[in-house]
DNA sequence: TTCGAGATCGGCT
DNA sequence: GCCGATCTCGAAG
């Protein structure tokens, strides 16, 4: 069992800089209702300061928990259908956060699997609404003490991920401040999801299909 | 293997 | 109303 023993993070481990907090989130372990997730690629996002962050235009009933203690999960719904997981960092001012964007299945890989469809076992976890799914998080963990036994828990690395093999890149999907290399992932790792610049999604109008017919 | 578009709904302007 | 820190499938190369 290998999630069975792993001791939470103390909160005061996510009192710092984001980037800091991020890179030792890498290979990480996330444990929620029998399954642990082996973290193999994180984002930082700079709360307040960054324009790509929720929390960049303040607090709403949305992102109060980035605004609050470290430690806790931010969990957000998006595109109608979609969670994603965040870690909160640094002081509460600052709103800055870790973005889970996937993971390794080290432990429940059966229960995953079912969460999951029967996924290729590399796909289980890779991209973060595929986490969520995996460790079956959702709304109800917003807010949720990862630094604390029981629930959801973030347990340290095991060993720590050689430097070496730590990768540096644009963060995905996003069109504010994109270019910001914060984006890490353990290289060569099958777990990492592949990587998309922003793409701005295309929308059917009348007016459009209008101009592609004739003009 | 790569690309494009649909699904689907809550948050914010 | 507009658009998103995404995923999946089908079509084309």
């Amino acid at each position: 069992m290998v999630g069975r023993q792993l001791t939470p993070l103390r909160r005061a481990f996510y009192d710092r800089p984001v980037l800091d907090v991020a890179l030792d989130l890498l290979g990480a372990v996330v444990w929620h209702d029998e399954v642990a997730v082996r973290l193999t690629e994180v984002e930082a996002y700079a709360g307040a300061a960054d324009p790509a962050s929720h929390a960049y235009r303040g607090q709403t009933a949305r992102n109060r928990v980035m605004f609050g203690p470290p430690g806790h999960a931010y969990v957000y719904f998006t595109y109608g259908m979609h969670f994603c997981m965040n870690l909160v960092c640094g002081p509460p001012a600052l709103a800055s956060a870790v973005l889970l964007r996937a993971g390794e299945v080290v432990a429940g890989s059966d229960v995953a699997a079912g969460r999951r469809s029967g996924a290729a076992a590399r796909d289980l976890a890779r991209g973060p609404a595929r986490l969520c799914q995996a460790l079956d998080i959702d709304r109800r963990l917003d807010g949720e003490d990862v630094t604390v036994p029981g629930g959801l828990v973030v347990a340290a690395a095991a060993e720590p991920v050689a430097a070496n093999r730590v990768r540096r890149g644009p963060r995905v999907g996003i069109s504010q401040a994109a270019d910001r290399p914060w984006r890490l992932w353990i290289d060569g790792d099958p777990s990492v999801s592949a990587y998309r610049a922003h793409v701005p999604r295309r929308r059917r109008t009348s007016g459009e299909a209008k101009s592609l017919g004739g003009h």
